[in-house]
DNA sequence: AATCCGGGGCT
DNA sequence: AGCCCAGGATT
């Protein structure tokens, strides 16, 4: 791998990167008037999900918790409500026991580097290193998926990688001895939209490119075949669900604090946990969704409440249909019960 | 080291 | 319909 020369050119690369994000940075409402609350945010929602998708949930999350302070104090099941949609929930939860944390440090005492942060809930080598170098120009590179898919075409790695981590650990090196001392935020924040606006997975732009020339996959043409990446090879499950109304009122569960996923999240009941044994009949309604390497059939069957057992299990609740409004679920879930709620 | 978490946008 | 994305926690 030739990231000897890359570190020789660093100055020049950084010089070309640093011009061309100070021409072409989109104006970014978490840039408008950075904060470190705000920063954290932003982080937090950019974790595995796109700008576009983050902008409306940052610009509502900052009217209704201007601050590290505002947001601790509210209850879990706001936090949840507010990033109902936006999926890994437990990004949401960690926020909220990171904002509890930060209250009670006095500002002048709050960490600015990188090694700190890492011991805050939900800050990875990522999020510490985009947190401290933007807010505090502490010198830490990030790697993230941008990042690794610039080097590996700059460097043109045909390496075969098992996964993005292993990835972004042969980048580790390469990257902090590239990253300008002087403004490693903007560094940092330039590599990543380069690889969101140029250097695309599918066609990068080469020819707007500011650091082609110090690309080797785009001189030996194979840009667009780097990084390569291991694909994921998905499992088909299914899922059984109940439909359950009594009058006004529907079934839910709410996903205990015991659970490993979604914790604190409301959604229709599986069948098992309440003796409800799958019906011959069609189901009320088939849905299929894919997460992470599965691809899921969600078939979801309608049960008098009469078939349920004398007591409910715990985490089972009834609740009026003009109150679903006010309870956290995942995007499908809410989905799933606005459509059958019409029928 | 492997596995799991969700959803939307784009091609 | 598939593919990808500003990763981290848990085991």
């Amino acid at each position: 791998m030739p990231s000897d020369n890359l570190a020789k050119q660093a100055p020049a690369f950084r010089a070309a990167l640093i011009d061309w994000y100070d021409q072409n940075a989109r104006d970014l409402p978490w840039r408008s008037a950075p904060s470190t609350y705000g920063t954290v945010v932003s982080e937090f929602m950019l974790q595995q999900t796109q700008v576009k998708t983050v902008l409306p949930y940052f610009d509502a999350w900052l009217k209704k918790y201007p601050n590290f302070k505002q947001l601790a104090t509210a209850s879990e099941e706001q936090v949840l409500k507010s990033w109902e949609g936006l999926g890994y929930y437990s990004r949401a939860r960690n926020l909220h026991k990171l904002a509890k944390e930060v209250s009670e440090i006095p500002e002048s005492e709050l960490p600015t580097d990188s090694k700190s942060w890492l011991k805050f809930p939900g800050v990875g080598p990522y999020a510490a290193a985009a947190i401290c170098s933007i807010s505090f120009d502490d010198p830490s590179a990030v790697v993230d998926g941008n990042v690794v898919r610039i080097l590996s075409r700059i460097t043109a790695d045909e390496s075969d990688y098992k996964n993005s981590t292993d990835a972004a650990k042969s980048y580790r090196d390469l990257v902090q001895e590239l990253l300008n001392p002087e403004r490693p935020g903007d560094h940092n924040q330039a590599m990543m939209e380069l690889g969101a606006t140029v250097c695309h997975k599918q066609s990068p732009n080469c020819l707007l490119c500011p650091v082609r020339e110090f690309c080797k996959g785009y001189a030996e043409g194979i840009a667009e075949e780097v990084p390569k990446l291991a694909k994921t090879k998905f499992e088909d499950k299914s899922v059984n669900r109940a439909w359950i109304q009594d009058g006004k009122r529907v079934l839910l569960h709410k996903i205990p604090d015991s659970a490993k996923r979604m914790k604190g999240l409301h959604e229709l009941p599986e069948l098992l946990p309440l003796k409800l044994a799958t019906p011959k009949a069609k189901p009320l309604a088939k849905r299929k969704r894919s997460i992470t390497r599965y691809r899921i059939t969600e078939n979801i069957y309608k049960f008098s409440p009469a078939k349920l057992p004398q007591q409910l299990p715990t985490d089972y609740l009834w609740v009026e249909h003009s109150k679903l409004g006010e309870l956290p679920f995942s995007g499908p879930h809410r989905r799933w019960i606005t459509e059958l709620l019409d029928d």
